[in-house]
DNA sequence: GCGCTACTTGACACCATGTCAAGTGCAAGC
DNA sequence: GCTTGCACTTGACATGGTGTCAAGTAGCGC
């Protein structure tokens, strides 16, 4: 599949996310992508079976090109649990902004389609697993406040960094990505770090 | 228009709530509303020019049902700024619990159509103003946070209650209205409130 | 009985997704 | 040089939901 016609499916995930990133979701139909990469209609359901499928590929593709794994080792190897909770949201803020276009997409098709849904579900489950070991990270400093317990701070933190609410406060409020990561970084400490 | 057919119209509105509550928001369609409120699919569209006109007067319906105004009432007339915001969490809490099947569909609609964007926009702004208006009695009180304008308190805060929000702490996170009342409340509390 | 109104019935256009079948052009292997 | 296979093209078609149109019907006030 990705080792039969790596040039074309590539062009097809380019094309895909520029897209996108023009105009974030919905907009964007199969026909645009076809015409964008070059290439017929009919030629991008030889590489993707569904509109669907093509969504989530481009995801895992837009990943691999950030290296998000690499961008997320100053994270893991953060000295204390507030230097990684400022770091996770520090990443998230700018992550966030990178992948947003195409996250709207596949956030709007989660809402009927059963395979976009668990896609997206996992993705955001990675993103709560940070946010669950920064408080793990700030009960073993001693720095978790006691109105919270790592489940409820793991919920909440969770939320706030929703691509949703990214959305709201950039898109709405218009927050820059620097005003997104400072606020917040800031109510994290005030909410939860013990004083 | 209204009082042209107050009941056929009624039925359908009353139809729409019920559907869209017991499945929230994207599968409901026109003809099953039609069936639900027992009248022909073309009939609905006597009484509603489009869909997304029935989306709109169905929230003005609810809300109108609901006494929305009614049940502000306790939160203009809070003594402090922070009784004002705990109560303003509190009616909102219960609130989205109640919309939230209509709020959804308006939001799905919101993403490709203009008047379903507006007409969402102008009830989150009303939203946006309660928010600030916790903030100016806030700051009146001398008890917001240093760290925090009325503005860019009133964006988090706004942002912090969007339905989105609830929407993942209560279906994804399992909390129940009480706690998401509780946990807001209290996050707002060490948020803002000065120490 | 007349005419108005609300509603029904059934057909149709539109638009995006996804399917199907036949055809083309190119390159590797014999 | 010819065949075979593969990636892609072309064009037609099904599906499902929204919205439109036109003709027909049932009830009600006059």
């Amino acid at each position: 599949m990705s080792s039969a016609s790596p040039d074309t499916r590539t062009k097809i995930l380019q094309a895909t996310w520029r897209l996108m990133e023009q105009q974030p979701g919905q907009g964007v139909r199969m026909s645009d992508i076809a015409r964008a990469a070059g290439i017929s209609r009919q030629a991008v359901y030889l590489h993707f079976p569904a509109r669907v499928d093509l969504l989530i590929s481009t995801t895992q593709y837009v990943d691999q090109v950030l290296d998000v794994d690499g961008r997320l080792a100053p994270v893991r190897n953060a000295a204390t649990g507030i230097e990684q909770m400022d770091r996770l949201i520090a990443f998230w803020g700018d992550h966030v902004e990178k992948i947003y276009g195409v996250a709207r997409a596949l956030l709007a098709m989660r809402e009927t389609d059963a395979a976009a849904a668990s896609a997206w579900d996992e993705r955001m489950s990675a993103v709560r697993d940070g946010c669950r070991s920064v408080f793990e990270a700030l009960l073993r400093d001693r720095q978790l406040s006691d109105d919270w317990s790592v489940e409820t701070a793991t919920d909440m933190l969770w939320a706030m960094l929703s691509v949703r609410t990214w959305e709201q406060l950039t898109a709405e409020c218009g927050w820059s990505a620097d005003d997104y990561v400072e606020r917040m970084q800031l109510q994290a400490r005030l909410t939860f770090v013990k004083v």
